[in-house]
DNA sequence: CTGATATGCAACTCAACGGTTGCATATCTA
DNA sequence: TAGATATGCAACCGTTGAGTTGCATATCAG
């Protein structure tokens, strides 16, 4: 694990884009419904969506280009499925900032109470 | 805390922005400075960035609407600091999508041993 | 084979985004 | 007061993003 107090530049470029993907309602939905649904075929996922079927394919091609979905070819349709590991490195991004807050909170914390310079 | 159990559409709708506002290298960067070193003003925060002061600027709007940031007036500067709330908004909304995902892996195994149709 | 279904591909529109420059305003500080 | 510093505001520009429509292709079911 990366001690360091700073979280790299290389993070920063790995994460921004993981959560771009995520920073739309529709692909959002789509991510909660596979989740919560499972594995599911483009048509499927249109059904009752308030876009056409090429807007969700789209919108499943950036989350797969994310990391975020995996697709895979069964007869005529594709299939796409989450892929957690994606899920949790965003996860993990997010705890390292949390943690670098409570440091610095702690930090101050410190000053005060010592009351140093 | 977080407002409801069940992941709804209006969390959807209040998460989604939450992503997109982290979802570009130059916020997370300021986010992550603001994590690590404290407040700090709009000026202080261009220096060494690969934008102008006014790009900045405009990136920290965006997380101020998204709540990330707040800021405060002190004198002629403006400061700004991170508002960790919607940090672990962002936070319980991944976990939310992860124990969906994991109760769906939970039902494909209980499926495949009961052997079921 | 034929028709229906599932997807892919391409071109196009429109709005939003990220960035810039120029200038105005407010607030220190010497 | 005068100059320097910190920010705000507005106009503008090029690119990307989300969405659409139209058509082509592949696969399945009868």
């Amino acid at each position: 694990m990366s001690r360091s107090s700073a979280v790299s530049r290389s993070a920063v470029r790995d994460a921004a884009p993981l959560f771009a993907a995520l920073g739309d309602e529709t692909r959002l939905q789509l991510v909660m419904r596979l989740a919560a649904e499972g594995p599911a075929s483009i048509t499927s996922l249109s059904v009752n969506a308030r876009v056409s079927r090429q807007a969700i394919s789209k919108h499943l091609d950036v989350l797969s280009d994310a990391g975020l979905v995996r697709s895979t070819r069964r007869g005529r349709e594709r299939v796409l499925d989450l892929a957690p590991d994606r899920l949790s490195d965003a996860h993990d991004y997010l705890n390292r900032i949390s943690r670098m807050w409570d440091q610095a909170i702690g930090r101050l914390k410190a000053f005060v109470e010592t009351d140093e310079k």
